[in-house]
DNA sequence: CTCAGTGCTACGGTTTTCATAGCATCGGCA
DNA sequence: TGCCGATGCTATGAAAACCGTAGCACTGAG
């Protein structure tokens, strides 16, 4: 089941944006395919491929949770890509980025 | 096994921090339980409640996470809290929320 | 009309997450 | 002193998620 911010989130009374997107990115490989689709339109097996290899169920699925979501379709010849609302997460996550290094710096 | 920008995340050859962060934050509950910590040290008990009745078992693992990656701490009075590199991503993460609103605002 | 490449699904085994019960400890408070 | 509720957390089996591999259907190149 898809998260969506109108839906309760799962474990969740309200239907909170925020946790909404905590549900749906706090999945395995969410938060790494929007990641790696941040260069344009990808197929699925070289999806595959720069996700470390991803077993392709798991990929199939968040996949079509994403596109459920709103945040990436295909173009018409299969391939993955970002719609305007997913690339405005990326650029939400762009700070996480910065703090990733910092977190590297520190340790 | 906790993620660390220094060693390779779950699925990786590279130790790159973003990869680290990734594996680290899309585990079950990580982002909520950084999330409902915002405001202050919160006990155990108190926590689970705030995070939906999450299973003791999962909530325990994920703040032993955190607290190896050094996001969080257990003062004194075992109250878990954020550590300065924990609110630096609390700050990180506020575009997420601005951006779930969008997203609610556009479906 | 092969043949390599692609998108994706099926299947069974492993790991993660879950719900529930319970232990140990720590104040109040009589 | 002994009870009582609350707290931090662990144990244990069941459910769900995830994984690796194999393979099907299709498409375009040669």
């Amino acid at each position: 089941m898809t998260p969506v911010p109108a839906r309760p989130a799962r474990g969740s009374q309200t239907g909170r944006p925020m946790l909404a997107a905590f549900d749906l990115l706090g999945r395995r490989w969410a938060l790494r395919i929007l990641w790696e689709l941040r260069g344009g339109p990808v197929g699925f097996r070289a999806l595959q491929q720069r996700c470390d290899d991803v077993s392709p169920t798991v990929l199939n699925t968040r996949l079509g949770e994403l596109r459920e979501a709103g945040l990436i379709w295909q173009d018409e010849a299969k391939a993955h890509d970002l719609t305007a609302l997913g690339r405005d997460l990326q650029r939400a996550l762009k700070p996480l980025q910065a703090w990733s290094e910092r977190w590297a710096a520190q340790t």
